[in-house]
DNA sequence: CGTAGGCATGGAG
DNA sequence: ACTCCATGCCTAC
């Protein structure tokens, strides 16, 4: 397992996209895929530097040419350069990746794209000259337009004129609008080198149709001489960027990878022009210091003349910054970005800093005292005392606080974003984000709202899912969080996708051609007589049904994608599963997960209610009541839920147990559990007898030694205890009838290693071992005569012992089954 | 003992 | 190797 940053620049989460081992694709490398925005790609067309940083070229791993990625020092080319960026520059080969985004124009496009003799000479210079210059001071303007013009068949005297009336008129716009069109039109042939006149030209009208009627910002600040347009078309780039990441679903993603169309990506800009949300370059001279993206204003049109309109004032947005939970926690110190605060806030040379009065959306005015603390050579600035402001605007970590300013007069405006929960973008149950947020649109709150594909607070959250505490507090986000572990049992294989399997290290591995896609969650459920099955949920009617066990769903599955069962494959079948039944399943299969799709069918309160049968007295009844209940058929068995490991063919003691109740093995049985539970006892009553030998062989030794008689003596009290929880277990365990009750629960704790196999010697030779430490009291005192004496229960009974020594041996708890290590019979 | 202030630490880029 | 910054932790009150 290894990470890398999500290819989607407006994702650009690092911990999400992760290798799936055994997603080995043909081509050599390994799917990627995202859980943040669910791209996912071949990531070996890429070599491996490709990751988006804010600046580099890279190397094509195709051609071994050097590509951009779309870095701030070449914005320009950043519309076919950027994730999903059509083609390498040098060898104009499609990279096949998701999110293929189309060309798009900046500004009008030229009568004639090929109006420039010398394309690359042009591409080359402009590119030259963004990288050695980061600034577009006009005199480099007009040297670019020089160089543009004259491969514009003009003629030296009017490039004498031209170049004499820009130098007297600075006419900047003019030289901006220039230098657009040779760059969105050089760009675009560039990468069309080679392709056929008329292809190209389809293209071009085909884009040109598409092109989005940007409206242009008012240039942001303007105390540097650098950008008073730059700022005007990298906002362009990034509302073309966003217009893109947002506008298309990932629903697109998770299906097969999907080539560009220009329809479709007219579809896309169309739909997202309303909502997107746009990442502002930030005002003033800050491109020097490459303030980070993720503190650019990402405030709308719409919302910032409404904001201007409430505050009968010009502003400007400055920055915004996600809060951390230590920012929106109890000690009420927002830490501000460096860099916007020494940009935008008053110099302070004293730690103790100033006070300074921010006024609020609704124009209240709060006093906070901006300082900084020294650290490592540096400084970190603060907001003090933000607490009653930030519970006045009742956001919480997570969410976004803005930062503008009112012009004139430098009054500085703090406000909110509120990071909220959509399923737009994805099916619920791929949407669900590890920090419980879900991608999508977001509603409206306070001054706006953000979208969390391109907000920081997922990205940042999900490139480090180790950092649990931004929203640990969050229950809605503990509900809703699944591991990568969790993740990776939804991947399936893409729909058209037909494994070969390769042996690698004699592991098998199924090799795809496609990248992996999310596939539904579902629950595997198995009966006593160890039938297993899978109950999936309708996305349209919610209902239940019972599926095969080898079924392997899309994210997107209704009943009528039920082909198992021709009497359940429409909504209008009734529930293939009882309420009962669903809340035992649900209490078992790891309800927190599915927690909220519970609480969309809320079962009647009845089955919950105190003294009513519920959780695993539900499971009780549906294994008596059996035929009963639902479509368990022929099965005396009630449902039991199992890990999804359990699969069929797993020899492990889960699977392998015997029933209880009817099905319960005879007192002779020889069967391989009842013979393995037989020699365990036999080995643990070896070794209480042998220790208690020796304990009394020391002690009448050391006779004279009270202290250490004392010790044992307590040690013995303690096992005494241990013994009656025990058997208290035992006996809860035989009121029940049920084995798999402790098991379950144990289960339920992450205490039990599910995959502990009693057929494995190193299970064994490992649980023997931790019975020689503080398990071994646990078990050495269990009543063995008493339960020696009732056969019958030797396997349940033997699952409690096991879990005890698993609960020591268990280290393996929760890690996935190692295949070919489950049918070792144990050697004795 | 609880809280707040201030600095240190370490992960991430 | 360096900076940034989220948050841990120490100390004073």
């Amino acid at each position: 397992m290894g990470s890398k940053n999500c290819m989607n620049k407006a994702c650009r989460t690092t911990t999400s996209s992760e290798w799936k081992k055994g997603w080995r694709l043909k081509s050599g490398g390994f799917a990627t895929l995202c859980f943040n925005c669910g791209s996912s790609y071949d990531n070996s067309v890429f070599c491996e530097t490709f990751h988006f940083k804010e600046s580099g070229w890279r190397e094509c791993r195709i051609c071994g040419k050097l590509i951009h990625c779309g870095c701030t020092a070449s914005r320009y080319l950043y519309e076919y350069m950027d994730f999903g960026g059509i083609s390498c520059l040098s060898c104009a080969k499609n990279l096949e990746i998701q999110h293929v985004q189309p060309v798009q124009t900046i500004g009008d496009l030229p009568s004639d794209p090929f109006m420039a003799n010398d394309l690359k000479d042009v591409h080359t210079l402009v590119t030259e000259h963004i990288r050695n210059d980061d600034k577009f001071s006009t005199k480099s303007l007009l040297q670019l337009t020089k160089a543009v013009e004259a491969n514009d068949e003009i003629s030296k005297p009017e490039q004498l004129r031209r170049e004499e009336s820009m130098l007297k008129t600075v006419d900047t716009q003019k030289c901006v609008s220039n230098l657009r069109q040779q760059c969105s039109s050089s760009a675009f042939l560039k990468q069309d080198i080679g392709r056929p006149e008329q292809e190209v030209k389809n293209a071009y009208e085909s884009l040109a149709l598409q092109s989005p009627n940007f409206s242009l910002a008012t240039p942001l600040g303007s105390s540097s001489s650098v950008l008073p347009f730059r700022g005007e078309i990298i906002e362009r780039v990034e509302q073309s960027k966003c217009s893109f990441q947002h506008g298309k679903t990932t629903k697109q993603a998770l299906s097969k990878p999907v080539k560009h169309s220009p329809a479709a990506s007219s579809e896309t800009n169309k739909d997202s022009t309303a909502q997107k949300r746009f990442a502002r370059p930030p005002a003033d001279g800050l491109f020097r210091t490459q303030l980070l993206p993720r503190y650019w204003p990402k405030i709308t049109d719409q919302e910032l003349q409404q904001l201007s309109v409430d505050l009968k004032s010009s502003i400007v947005p400055l920055f915004e910054k996600i809060l951390s939970a230590s920012d929106a926690g109890r000690i009420g110190r927002l830490v501000l970005p460096k860099a916007c605060a020494e940009a935008y806030f008053p110099p302070i040379n004293q730690s103790e800093g100033i006070p300074i009065r921010i006024q609020d959306i609704k124009g209240k005015e709060w006093t906070f005292q901006f300082r900084f603390w020294p650290n490592n050579n540096s400084r970190m600035y603060v907001l003090e005392g933000v607490t009653p402001c930030i519970q006045n605007m009742q956001v919480q970590a997570g969410d976004v606080v803005t930062f503008s300013r009112i012009d004139p007069g430098g009054q500085l405006v703090i406000g909110c974003r509120k990071a909220t929960n959509n399923g737009d973008l994805l099916d619920s149950h791929v949407t669900i984000l590890p920090n419980g947020n879900s991608l999508g649109e977001t509603s409206f709150s306070g001054v706006t709202e953000t979208l969390l594909p391109s907000n920081p607070v997922s990205e940042k959250k999900l490139r480090n899912i180790k950092n649990k505490r931004l929203l640990m507090h969050n229950d809605d986000a503990v509900e809703l969080r699944i591991t990568w572990e969790e993740a990776q049992e939804l991947l399936r294989p893409s729909p058209a996708a037909k494994p070969t399997i390769v042996l690698v290290e004699d592991l098998e591995f199924e090799e795809f051609d496609e990248p992996p896609i999310f596939g539904k969650r579902t629950i595997f459920t198995s009966r006593l007589l160890g039938e297993q099955e899978q109950l999936s949920q309708c996305d349209i009617c919610s209902k239940w049904r019972r599926l095969p066990v080898h079924a392997l769903l899309s994210a997107k599955w209704t009943c009528s994608d039920n082909i198992w069962d021709s009497n359940r494959c429409s909504c209008s079948a009734a529930d293939d599963i009882s309420p009962q039944e669903l809340e035992a399943l649900f209490t078992y299969n790891n309800g927190v997960n599915y927690k909220l799709e519970f609480k969309k069918r809320r079962i009647s309160d009845n089955v919950s209610k105190e003294g009513e049968p519920s959780g695993l007295d539900a499971l009780a009844t549906i294994a008596v009541l059996g035929d009963n209940i639902g479509d368990i058929g022929e099965s005396s068995a009630g449902a039991t839920t199992r890990h999804p490991r359990h699969r069929p063919g797993c020899s492990c003691i889960v699977c392998i147990q015997p029933p209880s109740g009817k099905g319960k093995h005879e007192p002779a049985c020889k069967c391989n559990v009842c013979s393995t539970i037989k020699r365990r006892f036999k080995t643990i009553i070896m070794r209480k007898k042998k220790r208690q030998s020796e304990r009394e062989a020391e002690l009448s030794q050391e006779k004279d030694k009270p202290a250490l008689a004392k010790i044992y003596f307590e040690k013995e009290e303690e096992e005494e205890d241990i013994a009656g929880n025990a058997l208290k277990n035992m006996n809860h365990h035989q009121e029940n009838e049920d084995g798999n009750q402790l098991h379950l629960e144990e289960a339920k704790k992450g205490t039990l290693d599910l995959n502990c196999d009693p057929y494995r010697e190193e299970d064994v030779i490992a649980e023997e071992d931790g019975m020689s430490s503080t398990t071994s009291m646990n078990v050495a005192t269990l009543p063995f005569d008493m339960f020696l004496g009732k056969p019958n229960d030797l396997p349940s009974l033997e699952e409690s012992v096991l879990k005890k020594e698993d609960n020591v041996a268990g280290e393996g708890a929760m890690l996935p089954a190692v295949p070919g290590q489950e049918n070792n019979p144990e050697d004795e």
